[in-house]
DNA sequence: GTTTATGCAAACTGTTTGCATTGCT
DNA sequence: AGCAATGCAAACAGTTTGCATAAAC
C-alpha cells in the first residue's frame, strides 16, 4: 500500500514542478496559510500556526520554504525594522495587489492602507522610469512605509499630558 | 593635575546636557564621523572607523550611543533588509535633508538619489495628511526605497546571455 | 562625591547550515 | 531507485544586557 499524498492543487504543483521543485505538504500548507490571512506574518508566526496541526514540520522548513517562494516570486519578504522579516503573498486572493504599510512605532502594529494608492503608484512608476533612464538601474520593486503612532498609541501618548 | 576633556562643541554639548546626558568623547566622535561621510554606515562600520584612532572605544558603546542619538532625533536608523542597521545624520551638513534610497539586490550597494525628490515629497506629504485625517495616525516619517540591479550588476547579469 | 557612561564577556534573537534520514516522483 | 526535501542540532551574525570600573559633572 503506498502512501498517496500531495498531488496538491494543480496551480501550485505545476508551478513548483515547472521549476524542478517537488510539491510537498509544507509548501502547500504555507501557501494555504498565507492566502488565508491579511496579517503580516513572520516565519515564526507561520510555524506556530502550522505546528498545531502538523507538529512534524519544523521551523527550518518554514524558512526554507519561504525562501523558495520568495525566489519564485510568489511571496514578498518585508522588513519593518523590528528584527524579524514578514511575508505576504504577491497576489493575495482578498488582496489589493499592492503593499503599502503604516508601521506604528508605539505598539509595532502594521497596517495596510489602500487610499492614495493610485496617485502613489503613478508617481512611483514615474520615478522608476526616471531612475532607470538616468542611472541605468533595473528596478524590481519598491518599498513605501509610513511610520508614527497609530490612533490607540496617540491616545495613550496624549494622556500623559493630562 | 586634572584631566581637561570634553567640553566638546557647544551645540552638541548643550543638546546633550539639555536632556541630562553627559558629553563624552564617544558621542563627539560618532557625530563627527556621521557628519563627515555620505555613506550609509552600520554600527560596525562606525566602530571600525573609530577604532583606528580610539581603540579604547568598544562596539557596545557605539550601539548605545547610536540608540541615544536616534532617540534624540539627531540620527535616523535605516533598515535595508540585509540584517544590519544603517545610520544617517538627520541634518547632514552636505546633505539633502531627505533620505530616499536605491538598494542594489545584486551587490548590496545603497545609493541616494535626489531626482524627483520634490514630486515625491509633495505626494508623500499629501498622503501623510490624508492618513492622519482618516485614521488618526500621527505620522513621524516615511521610508521610500527602490530596489533592483544597479548599472554594474545589470551588466554582469546580461553577460550571462552571451 | 555622586551619578552616568563605558568595556568586557556573556546572553539573546532571528536566521542559516551540515548531515543523516525521509519521502516525492 | 534516485534525488530533492526535511528535521534536528549546532553554527552564525547582529544586537543587547549585567556588572564592575572609569569618567563627567
Amino acid at each position: 500500500m503506498r502512501k498517496k499524498r500531495c498531488p496538491g492543487p494543480p496551480w501550485l504543483s505545476d508551478r513548483l514542478k515547472g521549476r524542478g521543485y517537488r510539491c510537498t505538504i509544507s509548501r502547500e500548507i504555507i501557501m494555504e496559510i498565507l492566502s488565508h490571512t491579511l496579517e503580516h506574518l513572520s516565519a515564526e508566526d507561520i510555524f506556530l500556526k502550522i505546528h498545531k496541526r502538523y507538529p512534524q514540520i519544523g521551523l527550518t522548513t518554514v524558512y526554507r520554504t519561504l525562501e523558495l517562494l520568495v525566489d519564485m516570486d510568489m511571496v514578498i519578504k518585508f522588513d519593518f525594522g523590528d528584527g524579524r522579516a514578514r511575508y505576504e503573498l504577491v497576489d493575495h486572493p482578498q488582496g489589493k495587489g499592492y503593499h503599502h504599510h503604516f508601521v506604528c512605532t508605539g505598539c509595532g502594529r502594521i497596517m495596510d492602507y489602500t487610499d492614495f494608492i493610485n496617485d502613489e503608484l503613478d508617481l512611483l512608476k514615474k520615478t522608476e522610469e526616471g531612475l532607470s533612464l538616468k542611472y541605468n538601474f533595473r528596478i524590481q520593486g519598491h518599498l513605501l512605509q509610513f511610520y508614527g503612532l497609530c490612533a490607540d498609541c496617540c491616545a495613550k501618548d496624549n494622556s500623559k499630558f493630562f
